[in-house]
DNA sequence: GGTTTAAGTTAGTGACCACTCACTCACTTA
DNA sequence: TAAGTGAGTGAGTGGTCACTAACTTAAACC
């Protein structure tokens, strides 16, 4: 049997998680399929994270790092705020690409049980992308290319809505379509508008 | 022990399970939790339910009128589309207020587990739903209401990504503001566009 | 090359899960 | 009023869960 050293084998452990979080479910994954997934005991996996929780913790970290270091490198793709919004939601949908497991973590109960501890960590990713969106979308208005009285705090929710829409969707038709073009086209759409502009009620 | 007719009490443990699907989750609900909530022993479930899967595929029955019967009113309400479609909207909203485990069901894997029963279910009604915002957009685009050229199908898509966003951050944030008021103002937001009219990009 | 360290193992623990069985007893009806 | 029906019960069944105790052995170090 081949020994890994304890970094190798945490890593290996949350990134199992995160893949099987995502093929059963959050709130089914037992710690018995993370350790055949590694190709472990199931105590072995105790070894490296005394409890379940603790393990739960350590994936939240894990995303926590990958989505703030996605919004940075987004921010600094683009001089314009209309091209940093599309940079930004383009950033995440990929980011959703490769770890599908994330929209599933947000809305499960395994983050909402056992003290709040994960709830509160996701809550703050979500809060951090938020304001990150609305600060955007203010320099837009400022520089107009934005509607001058766009509340840009509710703009920012309903970019935030788009892109889960459409994770969701996505995840439930089987992964069926391309993620990040039609989620590029549904914010096209958004930033367009549906009312006729000349003829508005 | 008060007795009541097995028609009785199938509605009672059907509602029960909806409302502490909501509360615990679907994937973590017991049985014994939906005993105890009526006021029967566990046993006694299983009397009306012949399984825990038949008693989910009761749920999703009722879950299922109760959307069919609210887009039926709200398509009745208004003349005109864009009244037709705020009030499907203001519906959905208003129907998930009363219900909100609705959202939770829908993306849980309670129901992607087990030969894919209740999943194709909900799915359907999605698409169902999909179907009656596509065609009341496309109606207002012919009466000149909304946007030439408009993509029906995926300003729909648009929206039930609205309503399920505004859903998912009302039931995280423990219910501080007002779901439909929320909601209505989001869907104003993109029917009027993000982008300054006179000066696109 | 022997000792130490720590990543692994097997074999459990009690708690909880969906579900069953044998039985009870309230109510309807002949 | 006796018989039959069916909504209820208590006491289990086997399986799975997170987690633990005691032991083993591969690799690191002197």
């Amino acid at each position: 049997m081949a020994r890994k050293s304890a970094d190798q084998r945490r890593t290996e452990i949350v990134e199992a998680t995160l893949t099987l979080a995502d093929e059963v479910g959050p709130d089914r994954l037992s710690v018995e399929q993370v350790a055949q997934r590694v190709g472990i005991s199931q105590p072995a996996v105790f070894r490296h994270f005394s409890s379940k929780r603790l393990l739960w913790d350590a994936v939240g970290a894990f995303v926590g790092k990958r989505l703030e270091s996605t919004w940075e490198r987004a921010l600094a793709e683009s001089p314009d705020p209309v091209g940093r919004l599309r940079a930004l939601v383009r950033a995440q949908l990929r980011l959703i690409r490769t770890l599908p497991a994330i929209p599933a973590l947000l809305f499960s109960r395994e983050l909402q049980a056992g003290d709040q501890g994960l709830r509160r960590t996701f809550l703050g990713f979500m809060r951090r992308f938020h304001s990150v969106l609305a600060g955007v979308l203010a320099e837009g208005v400022q520089q107009g290319q934005l509607r001058t009285g766009l509340d840009e705090a509710r703009a920012a929710y309903v970019i935030i809505a788009l892109i889960q829409g459409v994770a969701m969707r996505w995840s439930l038709s089987g992964r069926e379509f391309d993620l990040v073009q039609e989620g590029e086209q549904l914010l096209e759409l958004v930033m367009q508008g549906l009312l006729n502009c000349e003829e508005s009620s």
